[in-house]
DNA sequence: TATAACGATTTT
DNA sequence: AAAATCGTTATA
């Protein structure tokens, strides 16, 4: 030992002699008594006191080095205390005995001795402590390598996070000086440090001290004026933890900021391991079958799937007989609804049966015409001439596009029509089914296998033309002003009038598409009719019953079934 | 601001 | 020496 240190250390001892460790007053420190903290200094793991480096001879880099440290006044009054050093470098370095440790860690697991966590965040008490296992399930978990996980997030299964850790712990602080840690404010961790007696088990409490600024204001505003563990001005040397250097720039504000920051994340992530607690909590519950007293399987309300249906059953008889009550006595506005669309749609069918009626009396009506036209003799009148006045009209076949004379343009685009007509086909797999006789072609093709689905009169490929001999007369009925019947009839020649040509055919397929658009809307009409009796028979059925209800919210202006208009 | 990442320390 | 996990920084 340097002369001069040892000088140092005698004063201290004598210093000691007089006051004790324990008397000293209020932010008081050191062999000099000064009340400086901000000057670099160690704490003695023995009596607690702080002491400046450069009082006692000890630097920051020393201070590295030094595992625990014990006061020269200690050591002379227990000789079995000694300066430790941490093994790596502490070997190499030199052993004078005033080397202050760096970290607070260390001090702790010497002072915790007796308790083996790590961890200043362990209350010990509650039941995340002493859970034992991880649960293998939360994400901490699933990191771990013995989960296979890559071991980036490294952290205590969640479920094994202290409950009480960044919680108001303050109670318990003097027995259980860990929990401290949680509160961060100052005042809580000032107090902390004036009980120091305490020992130290909190020591990861003391890294924070070891940031330089932090560690000095606690202690400079603590009121009990004890102090912290160490403390020095300069940023890089006390700390002999990367993280103090790295972290430097904060500044003691931001700290206390952080450390409320830290608190309530930690009390969100108590939330969330409560979730999973809760989840994996598998006490048995009691069955929820009527009666039942054994306990239900797990993940279900249930012992046993009868018990499951027993509840549904004595249910149903519970609520269904209110409800058949409550269903006659007031009526549904939807089943109302229903039964004026059903008699909606019955009155449209009966419309579209009468117009297929008279459709069909069309029919015979057009059949009389025909017939009689039949008996109608030839006039001999020259249409020839007429032919003449429209000759400057030019006219284009609708289908080919080929230019037309006026005279022959009807004929030629009727078999222009069906030429092309008769290129394609309309087939369907299944064989027209109407009442009557049918209008379509229904052709059957065997190849295909379908069914020709034109209009039997207006099918070029399949109905030949029927030919016109020489003596048939055209027989069309004449009209005025476009719909007036006059009751006479074309007697040109069928085979020359370019005027009627097919209008027999015209006039049928008039009718026919007539009753086509007629059929699809009856068609129409079975399909709306069926989807209300469904939806009616499923409404009274109990499960409907325990299904549909209609809600009067309006009592002054109770629900009344719409009018149909 | 929350989360991921990771060197470091402590425990086993 | 390996596993556990802390405390801090980096990053999203």
């Amino acid at each position: 030992m340097l002369p001069e240190r040892q000088a140092k250390v005698e004063q201290l001892i004598r210093i000691m002699d007089h006051e004790g460790p324990g008397g000293a007053y209020e932010q008081e420190y050191c062999i000099c008594r000064s009340k400086d903290s901000t000057r670099f200094m160690i704490g003695c793991d023995n009596c607690e006191e702080w002491y400046h480096g450069d009082c006692i001879g000890v630097t920051q880099k020393d201070a590295e080095l030094i595992k625990h440290f014990y006061c020269a006044s200690c050591r002379e009054q227990d000789a079995s205390l000694e300066i430790k050093y941490k093994h790596k470098k502490s070997s190499s370095k030199e052993k004078h005995s005033f080397h202050k440790h760096s970290s607070d860690r260390e001090f702790r697991s010497r002072e915790d001795s007796n308790s083996k966590k790590k961890s200043s965040r362990r209350c010990g008490e509650c039941t995340a402590c002493h859970r034992t296992e991880d649960c293998a399930r939360c994400d901490y978990c699933k990191d771990m390598k013995k989960f296979g996980g890559p071991n980036k997030i490294r952290q205590k299964c969640r479920l094994r996070q202290c409950l009480n850790f960044g919680l108001n712990m303050t109670s318990k602080r003097s027995e259980k000086p860990e929990c401290t840690l949680t509160t961060e404010t100052e005042s809580i961790r000032t107090e902390y440090y004036s009980g120091a007696h305490d020992d130290d088990d909190d020591d990861d409490y003391m890294d924070m001290d070891d940031d330089p600024e932090y560690g000095s204001e606690n202690i400079e505003k603590s009121p009990k004026g004890k102090r912290g563990r160490k403390k020095s001005l300069s940023d890089s040397g006390s700390a002999k933890k990367k993280y103090k250097k790295r972290g430097r720039k904060h500044s003691p504000d931001k700290k206390t900021k952080k450390a409320k920051e830290n608190a309530s994340e930690l009390k969100r992530k108590r939330f969330e391991v409560e979730d999973i607690r809760e989840i994996e909590n598998d006490e048995p519950q009691q069955c929820f079958g009527p009666g039942c007293i054994e306990p239900a399987r797990p993940n279900s309300k249930y012992c046993s799937d009868a018990c499951g249906l027993k509840l549904a059953k004595s249910r149903i008889y519970e609520l269904l007989p209110p409800k058949i009550q409550q269903w006659q006595s007031s009526p549904c506005v939807t089943e109302e609804n229903n039964k004026k669309m059903l008699e909606k749609i019955r009155r449209e069918q009966l419309e579209c049966r009468q117009k297929l009626a008279e459709l069909d009396l069309k029919h015979q009506e057009l059949d009389g015409t025909i017939e009689r036209a039949k008996h109608v003799s030839i006039a001999p009148e020259q249409d020839e001439k007429d032919n003449e006045d429209d000759l400057e009209l030019s006219l284009y076949c609708v289908t080919c596009g080929a230019e037309l004379n006026q005279k022959g343009a009807l004929r030629h685009m009727e078999k222009c029509f069906s030429k092309f007509e008769a290129q394609t086909s309309f087939g369907s797999i299944y064989k027209t089914r109407i009442e009557g006789n049918s209008m379509f072609c229904d052709y059957y093709n065997t190849q295909q296998k379908v069914y020709c689905k034109r209009l039997k009169v207006l099918c070029p490929e399949h109905t030949k033309e029927p030919k016109v001999g020489p003596e048939e007369v055209c027989g069309c009925p004449l009209v005025i002003h476009v719909f007036k019947e006059t009751g006479e009839v074309c007697r040109a020649p069928k085979k020359k009038c370019n005027k009627h040509y097919c209008w027999e055919k015209l006039r049928r397929a008039e009718i026919d598409l007539e009753r086509v658009r007629q059929w699809l809307k009856l068609d129409d009409l079975f399909e709306q009719e069926r989807n209300i009796r469904v939806s009616m028979a499923n409404r009274v059925g109990v499960l409907g019953l325990m299904l549909h209800q209609t809600v009067d919210h309006d009592p002054m202006n109770p629900i009344r079934p719409p009018t149909m208009e």
